[in-house]
DNA sequence: ATATATACTGAGTCAAGATCATTATTCCTG
DNA sequence: CAGGAATAATGATCTTGACTCAGTATATAT
């Protein structure tokens, strides 16, 4: 049947086109993107340097097409884990941990070659963005509900939050990697949360709320005298 | 004098190497780093090719030169500009907004290169993360004062901090380039400090504080009462 | 079985970073 | 100030690695 044969055939090329990509991810991961040699990946994918490029353009496209696997695990995994979260500090928490240990993980040879040189208008029209972007949107509309619920600021421009959030993990992501005994995930995410959520600098509000009771109390005293002076006069 | 002519000399070179370090800024700020021909830079300097390599040992070494230009002035006039201001929020604030300046218009060309593809013990011990600690250092002492006049909670380990901010910054800063029609650096850098120092979170204490006046009242409503009862006994 | 289309190969091309034998300039000394 | 030593500069040449393409092998269809 012809069917059967073309779709035998279809099954061969994916199965190398698989095979490139699983060598290209390895590689990268070893040498990084520069250091990477097609060749090298070619070898530890079977095939030749030449059929390299029958499957992709050139060395970057390569590179996309690893990015693409990841991304596609990153945006449904964080989907996955936030779904039965109950609030957006829980549902923050987890895309936090997750983003950082993936990124911790993997991104050293994807990151650097996935952000543009040569920032442009174009840019928006890559792949590369368009990824990012369907990940993101998970993080975005958690912004979204929690300001819909009133749990979080309707005052700041979703963006800033973002880059903030993203921004913060990627440095940290780094500062782990540089300093691996230092640091404890569990608690850099949990220092990480605190500022975000509470802030960084001494609340002075705590301050108005610690001094309320004062007041409460002060005018409990008063009513408590007017009581017995109540009593005593009734009395 | 062969002093003079030492110093003559010496300072023939010296230009020599400015030269080709400016031409290289230039290349570099263009068509950043993979971009940039060495050709072209010494064409620019006004050299021939092979005299760069007499200067710098290749063409990472030469962006080095060009960043680490970038950062004394980056760390000069951050050191600067925070003297005179009186407290942590104004000194984080005049910060932000110079890094994310500075980061917008110049980092393209460097930070993609400044970052280590292999992160590794070695990295701490190169000119790269030197110049960096040297930056951040303003930075973490602006924090440190913070801390000890009490304005910034203790609690917060610094690197967290730090990478909260710097992380965030780098993002914002490419936000902006991205839609540099959109965004206004001065209202974005005011709401990053709104989340640093406040947190995104709507404050569940102001809640309390909101709520609180309700009870006042409620127990003034009860004082009054009381007061009117008083007033009708005695009366 | 053979023709045609499809897939693959690896030697060869090319561009750009780096090298180095040669040439030019500067400086010192007799 | 001549000439030689030290220093500086040059650009043709080398090297490396991404990418191409003419030729070969394999699969498919009749």
């Amino acid at each position: 049947m012809a069917e059967t044969r073309t779709r035998t055939r279809r099954q061969r090329v994916e199965e190398k086109e698989q095979a490139i990509i699983a060598a290209a991810r390895e590689i990268f991961q070893e040498h990084g993107f520069d250091g990477a040699r097609i060749a090298e990946i070619a070898k530890l994918a079977g095939v030749a340097e030449g059929t390299v490029y029958l499957y992709f353009e050139n060395k970057n496209a390569l590179l996309l097409a690893v990015a693409a696997e990841f991304y596609d695990r990153l945006t449904r995994d964080a989907a996955d884990g936030i779904k039965d979260l109950p609030d957006s500090t829980a549902k923050l928490t987890f895309l936090a941990r997750h983003h950082m240990e993936r990124v911790a993980a993997e991104w050293p040879m994807l990151g650097i070659a996935m952000m543009p040189a040569k920032v442009s208008d174009e840019y928006r029209q890559t792949e590369e963005y368009q990824l990012n972007r369907t990940y993101v949107e998970v993080f975005d509309q958690v912004i979204r509900d929690g300001v819909n619920r009133a749990e979080i600021r309707a005052d700041l421009p979703l963006s800033v939050i973002r880059d903030l959030f993203y921004g913060g993990l990627e440095y940290g992501a780094r500062t782990m990697r540089l300093r691996p005994s230092k640091t404890d995930i569990d608690e850099t995410i949990a220092n990480f949360m605190q500022i975000l959520t509470a802030g960084m600098f001494v609340p002075e509000n705590k301050a108005e709320v610690a001094d309320s009771p004062n007041e409460m109390k002060a005018v409990l005293n008063r009513l408590e005298k007017v009581a017995a002076k109540l009593e005593t006069t009734a009395g």
